[in-house]
DNA sequence: CTTGAAAGTACCCTTTC
DNA sequence: GAAAGGGTACTTTCAAG
């Protein structure tokens, strides 16, 4: 399950972290490498499913839903076609964690406004208990896997 | 605040979140505009803020973090700084929301081992109280914002 | 992993509607 | 103001060593 890596293959994984639309030649500048031996490292990375994909990120409240919620979700017993139904229809649904705990589900919810994160939260309430956070501010940039101290 | 975006603004911002390093002669073809027009696109939406980035995904747990945990601090008084410290220094904290609530904080953290988690969350249990919640899997793949239904 | 050549892409500038 | 076309530099890709 685990793939192998050195420390290239992290510098890797921590620049196209960081830039995502680095040219390979920039890129194998920076790791001490030629662009065509570059390639075939992150050919690699990309094909062993270490790096899932590239995107860009948006910014949520320029693009208006300036309200982001986390809401923590009881869920009670075993039917999940009703989320996962949900899931498919509100993509204001960012993201969805199934969790140990009384709150079986913890989800990241964008919103335009507060009626219309009100509205959501009630259609997410239809499904068991939930509880609603909002949130202040992000206090990390964007963020991902580093190499450990060895 | 909010950028007024057109129907080609979001068929751009949908492929640029699915696919970040789609060539821009390619994107073009798919929301109907020449590269030259989506260049000039793309880079006022980079420019507005609109776009804040490009990054590629990393599988936590190919990397050796197959432990992802949500982690809420309940954060007494107002001394941020410990807090800040922590972040700037254990990279295993990916993510960090501060909400509203009586935990202050609600934080994504990966770890390599059951260990390792603990090892953190005794860390930050050094800041208030917490409350962890192991997740079993994400049940969403990436997703952002979306056009909203006019 | 490196080098070198060919194809494709991005960028800048001018023209057009 | 926004989009299309053309020329140049850069990047990607694939061959061979």
């Amino acid at each position: 399950m685990t793939e192998i890596l050195d420390a290239t293959d992290w510098a890797i994984l921590a620049e196209v972290q960081r830039d995502g639309r680095i040219p390979l030649t920039e890129l194998g500048r920076r790791v001490n490498l030629s662009a065509s031996a570059t390639t075939e490292r992150v050919k690699r990375l990309e094909a062993a499913g270490v790096i899932t994909g590239y995107h860009a990120a948006v910014d949520l409240a320029k693009v208006g839903f300036p309200v982001l919620a986390v809401v923590r979700l009881k869920y009670p017993g075993s039917q999940h076609q009703p989320l996962h139904r949900l899931l498919d229809e509100r993509f204001e649904i960012l993201e969805c964690l199934r969790t140990t705990g009384d709150d079986c589900y913890t989800l990241k919810v964008a919103a335009a406004s507060m009626p219309h994160l009100e509205q959501l939260v009630n259609e997410l309430a239809r499904l068991g208990s939930t509880t609603t956070n909002i949130v202040y501010s992000q206090t990390l940039p964007y963020r991902g896997p580093r190499e450990p101290r060895v």
